[in-house]
DNA sequence: TTGTACTTTATAATGATTCTAAAAAGGAGT
DNA sequence: ACTCCTTTTTAGAATCATTATAAAGTACAA
């Protein structure tokens, strides 16, 4: 089992359902974004395995809090999660509704100029709405 | 009254709910960041008449299709909007849970340099999240 | 003033997400 | 394998921000 050791690296119990999640999360050539709505078509898709939708929620929230997901800030009813956790941002087609990659080569270096006391950066991204 | 002329120009009729929100949101010193709740409890202090939720709802809505608010991309529970209309982007504390101003002169010019073809780039939103 | 389109409102509906609590499963130690 | 304890899963209920509905009220052009 390829994500045995990555659950209990993580403190996580590699249950089954665990570990059918990392296949369709992580078992892929590209770097997908995806809605929980996704994810549960494409679990349904892969297997007959039904998981209930709060194991989808709790693992997700998991992967991500592990570090082995990233939550893309946008606003949609549905929250968008990312397989790709290296720094990079986004575009937003409006239209389509889709999200597209933009590695940080796309985008000249960023320079956050403003301090906040007692404060550090945890994060920056960047957000580029599209429209026709 | 200093905002019908406003509403009649964007072909809102002036009614005295949108008067009412207006002076809440536009008749101050400094722009500021705030949710639909934010707001019910800003008119609710600043009066005693009352304005149904949907109308919050709606007015917000109208109003930012108009250009006079911007939603800002963010996953909250609930949704920010910001009466600082400018090209300016956002520090969020996490652990405050609160926005704060970047203006575009803290962050060096931003460039992208993917392009897509057939979609042009409606907005740049930068979102710096900030930890202890 | 009258007609009509727009707006407000109370209320219900929606839908994503979280909560609950009981059953199931993992795993360390024996 | 058995025990014991903790973690996890699960169905279903609850939450809650937001949107829809449709009836009553309002703005305003003619
Ligand atoms: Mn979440
Ligand atoms: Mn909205
Ligand atoms: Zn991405
Ligand atoms: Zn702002």
């Amino acid at each position: 089992m390829k994500y045995l050791k990555k659950l209990r690296n993580s403190g996580l119990r590699p249950t089954k359902q665990r570990l059918q999640i990392c296949e369709v999360l992580f078992d892929t050539e590209k770097t997908f974004h995806f809605t929980i709505n996704d994810l549960v078509k494409k679990i349904n898709k892969q297997s007959n395995n039904k998981i209930s939708l709060a194991t989808v929620y709790n693992t997700v929230h998991a992967f991500e809090k592990k570090g082995y997901l990233k939550q893309i800030p946008i606003n949609s009813s549905q929250t968008y999660f990312d397989t790709n956790i290296s720094d990079h941002h986004h575009f937003y087609d409006l239209k389509e509704e889709k999200l597209i990659d933009l590695d940080n080569s796309d985008i000249g270096p960023i320079n956050i100029l403003k301090k906040i006391s007692g404060k550090k950066i945890k994060s920056v991204e960047v957000l580029v709405k599209l429209e026709d």
